[in-house]
DNA sequence: TGTACATCAGTGAACGCGCGTTCACTGATGTAC
DNA sequence: TGTACATCAGTGAACGCGCGTTCACTGATGTAC
């Protein structure tokens, strides 16, 4: 049966919210469309009323995490101090432990990478993430912004990538401090 | 029928060759094991006369290409100049394009953070990186070749990983070169 | 050194399973007049 | 404002497909004596 307009929206955030979360605490492949649409308290037929594809929700699921990714940044002060917090929160124990609710590049980029279609959106989320570093926060005279905001960015996404990996608290600790350090000070 | 030993080796040797090479460039879940002995000449029933499962030749694969990681370390000078020349080379337009070949961090690091079977083997290697570009380079007196290291291997990871996801070749070659930059000074 | 037999890797058919996707059906919503 | 009907999201059964894994069979290798 047919259903108030706003109420399909609804249904439809529900739906890119869990692939959001789910996708990024388990990976693309490991998510299946019936376990988003359970998630998102559906029935998996209805699922293709919403989206063409799994394939065009991983898309669209990019573009709807790019936004609060970039108010995340936002969010810091534009000192130097700021940037050392956005680092500081960006590499948190507490980031690491939640991939499903932190930056979809660390816990997705490689798998997204090998997906044709997904590039586009992940090429404007990685653009924009870079943009936003070089523009919000203030840097030092005499150094180009975007420059250091890839380079800043090329440590938060190594260094996190690498501290989800190791099977080993004490390492994966100093990983995260040690390039919160890095990134606190001029690099 | 019985194989020679040798034989029986060396097929063993060529499965595992082909999945460090499959596994890097497509991702592990999209490498069959029907691809990957087709890949190896054989057919896939015999797979199991060679691992006991697909989880424990993803753990054993990861641990393969670890020594070759390492020599790719210790073939460039221990001095200011090979440390360049070796982030250079991690970060080559070549690298990028043939992930066949290169570095399984970039590659395969989240993918198989969500494998528990393969995390010991995934640590040993993120170990054994960091620990040889602390002690195979030189680095300045009064720096902590550890924590250079963590730094130096975050950045490599983060900017190939970037560089990869990216769909517009100057943006990848612009992220590329500028941690190729950072690392070749002192950071 | 020769013989008898247990071992074991290769083969390809077969297994059960879960996946992405399609479908016929339903019935309230939204629209045309 | 009221009526008639086309639209469309939700449901769950069904589809074909490819996956990891198992199996019975084969026959040369390796070993025990």
């Amino acid at each position: 049966m047919r259903y108030p307009a706003a109420e399909t929206a609804e249904k439809h955030e529900r739906i890119l919210n869990q692939a959001a979360k789910l996708f990024r605490e388990r990976g693309v492949s490991e998510v299946s469309v019936n376990d988003l649409m359970k998630a998102a308290q559906l029935t998996h037929g209805s699922f293709y009323h919403h989206f063409d594809s799994k394939q065009h929700l991983v898309s669209d699921c990019v573009d709807y995490v790019n936004t609060s990714a970039l108010q995340r940044i936002a969010s810091n002060e534009p000192t130097k101090e700021g940037r050392a917090k956005f680092a500081s929160s960006y590499l948190s124990a507490e980031a690491r432990d939640n991939p499903g609710a932190y930056c979809l590049m660390s816990s997705l980029v490689s798998e997204l990478t090998r997906d044709p279609s997904a590039r586009p959106a992940v090429t404007r989320y990685i653009g924009a993430f870079i943009n936003k570093i070089a523009t919000h926060f203030r840097w030092p005279r005499s150094s180009d912004p975007r420059r250091k905001a890839i380079r800043m960015t090329a440590s938060l996404v190594g260094a996190m990538v690498l501290a989800r990996a190791v099977d080993d608290e004490a390492f994966s600790k100093e990983i995260l401090e040690e390039v919160i350090g890095q990134l606190s000070g001029d690099f």
